[in-house]
DNA sequence: TCCTAACCGAGACGGTACGTCGCGTCTTAGG
DNA sequence: CCTAAGACGCGACGTACCGTCTCGGTTAGGA
């Protein structure tokens, strides 16, 4: 590899300053300006590597979230499983008010959703007949609205709750559910 | 009262270019220079009616709700007049991507309790033990997830299988509502 | 005339600190943030009336020259009428060191000349043999040498040496000048 | 002396790159990243040997100008002498467009006066009344202000006029000159 | 022969200014 | 009192160049 190598240490500044500044004022609050100067790095190094504000924040967020821990079992029961991904997501979401955030990059983005897919449908847990979309949002929707509505606490009794509603709303469409 | 009156045909020229440009370019994407232009209609005009961008686009949005289908018996058993009520919603977010405005909107401010808040509490249909916040959490959460995920159709089945959902994660709750 | 007229204050305001910087600074030495601050005045509104630094420079450098002080006899000889002209522009010219601006906007665009042209020629005092670019080199470049090169001053006598030269050059090619 | 030695290559690709730009876009049109990459050489290079583009141009100016045609005679009449240095000047800036990078040098810098010091003065063939400084914008001036101004060409019959010209004026001022 | 200093390319970096765009405010003239 | 027109201050945008700074790799001497 040829040329100065990109400077490990101004990637983690912007990130940094960029999370903080996302947080604390929102996506439209925030602007490239201010994450160079808290960064004290130059603008034109920001837009180097990241095309636009909304992409550097999206980096922003992923790189603060703390690294997936391992996901470990995948043989428990689904309520388990679930309840294992969704709570460490959750206690994240308490640590920081990432609603800001977040709903300014849903005016802009889709979400990701490659959480859960591989969780259930794989593991063929879920009845033949459910509509998997469907889990999909009666879990994340939730979620996302207690975030982006902001008028209730995002607890671990929550998470349960959830976790349950979904399974139950499941085992009552086909009847078979364990839970 | 003295004075020139306040002209109707702007207020709701205003409102139409405001909603026709917000469903196809978003809150951010639509500047309000472009609405006055569509509007035929001053700048200062609108924002002698309207404080900001914002408050002009919630209201685009709800002249732009045709009026509430009367709303009607709220003497049926619960599962009915939630979908009696959040059917002709669905429809309406059918006829129009309003997914746009809507995030962008939630971007900014919170959105609107007062829907269910009246429909069940005050009837008492709701277990004591409910957690009324879940509740809309779970009714509420998966309509707005679909449609700012846009993944998949805000079909009427769907509208059916989110309030089965509620109504059988509350009952398993409870441990009294079978549905 | 409909709308907000445009703010004479701010025209003054934005062309005197533009020739403010400029003899101070130079042309590349001058920005438009500065200018922009220095007249109290937003960037964008320089922008609508200048499409770019270098004009809105050719137009300060215009103002701030004292409107030509009638420019009066036509009829005397020639010699007089030429250092009626020249005096005052090279008291301007001391005045204030113009020769950076000047520079800068030669890097750019054609000076005027319009100066001289309707003089002598129109009145046919010089020579039919005259070459009236030659004479006009002759005029001209000397005293934009001397404000450029900055090696000596603009004094009176300089001017009066120059005309003469010019004069004498005339006069030694056709052989007929009174002078 | 150890280590690599300098580039040739480098050198000359750099200055022919640099005066090919320059005549073409004038100083400020031409960037250093451009000469660069044209002279298929590191930016670093093209810094490490000469301090700022403008030092740059200068010197691609300089290796553009054909080397000086030995100047040979000291000794013939002053008016022949100062021909014979002019005409090869003008010849080289008729073959090229100096004009926008010498606007663009005089813009920043002052031009070299070594050219007409020694060849007139320490000849004593000049009154001694003459004011030194006024012969060089004499002679230099109407030169440059075409070059610059760009209205007529630099013939050969200019450079004679021009020279007969300052001889002329220079003669009448002592009254002893005819040339 | 191989060590080592000075060179070279590539290209990322901190700065500074550019010219544009949109917001929400204002100042006119006119209905 | 309302309206259209449109200029205004503010502040962010994304781009372009400047001159500096690492890198890894190259090319001579001198040991």
């Amino acid at each position: 590899m040829r040329g100065r190598p990109r400077s490990e240490r101004a990637r983690q500044a912007i990130l940094a300053a960029a999370i903080e500044l996302l947080v604390e004022h929102g996506l439209q609050g925030t602007s490239v300006y201010e994450v160079a100067r808290r960064a004290d790095v130059s603008k034109a190094t920001i837009y180097r590597w990241w095309p636009s504000k909304e992409l550097l924040a999206l980096d922003a967020l992923a790189a603060d979230w703390e690294p997936a821990p391992a996901a470990a079992g995948m043989d428990g029961p689904l309520r388990d499983d679930l309840l294992a991904r969704l709570r460490p997501w959750l206690r994240r979401l308490r640590r920081r008010p990432y609603g800001r955030v977040v709903a300014g990059l849903v005016a802009e983005a889709q979400a990701d959703r490659s959480f859960a897919e591989p969780a259930a449908l794989e593991r063929g847990e879920l009845p033949a007949s459910t509509d998997f979309e469907l889990a999909l949002d009666l879990l994340y929707g939730p979620i996302y609205h207690r975030l982006l509505h902001g008028h209730a606490p995002l607890t671990e009794r929550f998470a349960t709750e959830v976790v349950d509603s979904v399974l139950a709303a499941v085992g009552a469409r086909s009847g078979t559910l364990t839970a």
